[in-house]
Formats: C-alpha cells, structure tokens, sequence
DNA sequence: AAAGTTATGCAAAATATTTGCATAAAAGTT
DNA sequence: AACTTTTATGCAAATATTTTGCATAACTTT
C-alpha cells in the first residue's frame, strides 16, 4: 500500500530533521524512492494530524507535566492502538468522554486505573485519534 | 447502494414469507424490482448470517436492540484486533465465554466495561473471528 | 445415482479511493 | 499594502477495491 508507505515515510522524515516545507519533504521522499506531488503530501499532514510548530513539521507534543484533566500522554502503539497515560484513578471517567467524543477513528475503548487503549480502525488513523484526544481535554 | 438496499430486501423477504431456495429468493427480488443472481444471493445469505432452519431461510435469533447477551457489534481495528461493545458491565462475562469457546483465531482477550478487545493472529483471520463470536452468543 | 441447491474461482464490471493539475486561499515577508 | 511563498482544494483522471455474473465444483436431497 503506497499511501500507507508514504505516510509512514513522512512521519519517519519528520522526526529526524527539521523540515518546513511541503515541497522539501516531496524532495526528500522522492530521495527515498517515494514519488508525491506537493498535493498528496498535504492531505497526507492532514490525515496524519502533523502540525506545524515554530516554522517546523511536527508530531503534536505531550504536554509535559500538569495535563488537561490528567491526562499525561498519548502514544501510537503497534498498528491500531493509541495508549493513553492519565493521574492514577482518572482512565475510566477519561475513557468515558473519550467515548462520548465518538470520534471517527476510534473504534472502542478499555480503561485501566491510569492507562486507556484505544483501538483505532487503521494504523493512518493514529495519529490523528491523537490529535483530536488532546484537543477533547482542552 | 444496491447491495445494502438488496440486503435489506432479502430481510425483509425471508421475515415476511417461507423460502427454501436462492433461486426463489431471486424471483422475489425482481419482483421487487431487483435483479441479482444466485450466486449474488449466496453471498449476501453468508454476509448476512442468514441460516437455513426447516428447510427454510431464517435469521438466527440475534442482536437488534436487546441483542444476544449484551453484545452490541464486532469491528476490525487494524491488523490484529477486533473490538467488541457490548452493554455496560457485561465486557468480562462475554471475554470468558469467548475465551472459553477457544476459537484458534483467537489469541486472547482484554476485557473494560463496555468493550472487549480480541486479539486474533493474522488480519486476513479477523472476519471469520468475527463471524464465530457472534456465533458463540446464539 | 440423479437431480436440486449452494458455494466459489475467475475475470469483467462497477464503485470507491487516491492522485496530479491547476489554482484559490492562506500565510509569510518586505 | 503588495508581493511571494506555501498550503488547501475542486475536478477529473488514474488507481485500487469491491461486487457481480458466468461457469462449474461441491454439497445436499431424493
């Protein structure tokens, strides 16, 4: 699956270097033997949930230390799992509005005592799933 | 879309009258003004989870409203799980029949409240784990 | 064993998704 | 404010996926 490929070349480009541009990171697949238009490389930050922070293409960042309802973190595990760190006793009242939320991405929930799964339906989906999380707590 | 709108023809169908043969069902659809053919048919019946009872097509005894046991759906996510939700506090009762039924596409299970993730060995394994879980709760 | 019924491989047809082109819109710079 | 650069998006072509019918194998009934 090319897409697939693709977006995980993008993310892959975007943690190691600094790259601020679309057309810069179209080069630079291009040098890793992935052919894009500019076009395709936008909808793909898009669906990815890549941001743009300070000039630079980046993954949203956890907010370190006191969090928006406790929530600590949230990571992409495996293909179709976000992982959820909240305050110790808060995961199920966060999965609970993380439900509500019925976002598209995700599939279904299971709350612990300070970890949250979260199932989404295809690894492209995680990091958007991540993206609108954060933005649920704020 | 014709095949949802032929699907729910053959629902509607099979409720509403006796029918023991796929040909027959046909018949009916273009009477009904839609035309498929047997082997189209077949595979709804197997989509559908239509069974043959006393010679005649039947829905098995299943979910719509008060579903069997709590169990709301089954759904894919990602290569290796498939979530269920069921009715709250049901999770781990129906993990345990689940697991008791030993399915060999089943690897194992985690149950939360409402959802339980399932996780089964290969993707392509997914839509029969599906089709045997709802099975397990006839 | 023959007849009736259902399931399935294969490829064509239909449908859905992705993509590039062109350019509008937005953002950045001077 | 004007200009330049960057990003987003409408549209249709390209590509991928799903659905379908045909033919027939496999299964069931008589």
């Amino acid at each position: 699956m090319l897409k697939e490929t693709r977006q995980q070349k993008i993310l892959s480009l975007i943690r190691g270097r600094r790259i601020g541009t679309q057309e810069e990171l179209t080069a630079h697949l291009e040098r890793a033997g992935i052919v894009a238009t500019q076009s395709s490389v936008s909808r793909d930050l898009i669906e990815l949930g890549v941001v743009k922070q300070r000039g630079a293409y980046t993954l949203p960042q956890t907010p370190s230390g006191a969090s928006a309802h406790g929530l600590l973190s949230l990571d992409a595990a495996g293909d179709a799992l976000v992982v959820a760190r909240c305050e110790p006793g808060l995961a199920s009242a966060l999965a609970v509005e993380i439900d509500r939320a019925a976002l598209p991405e995700v599939v279904g929930t299971i709350a612990g005592d300070d970890t949250i799964f979260i199932a989404v339906s295809e690894r492209r989906m995680q990091r958007s799933a991540i993206k609108k999380i954060w933005e649920i707590f704020q």
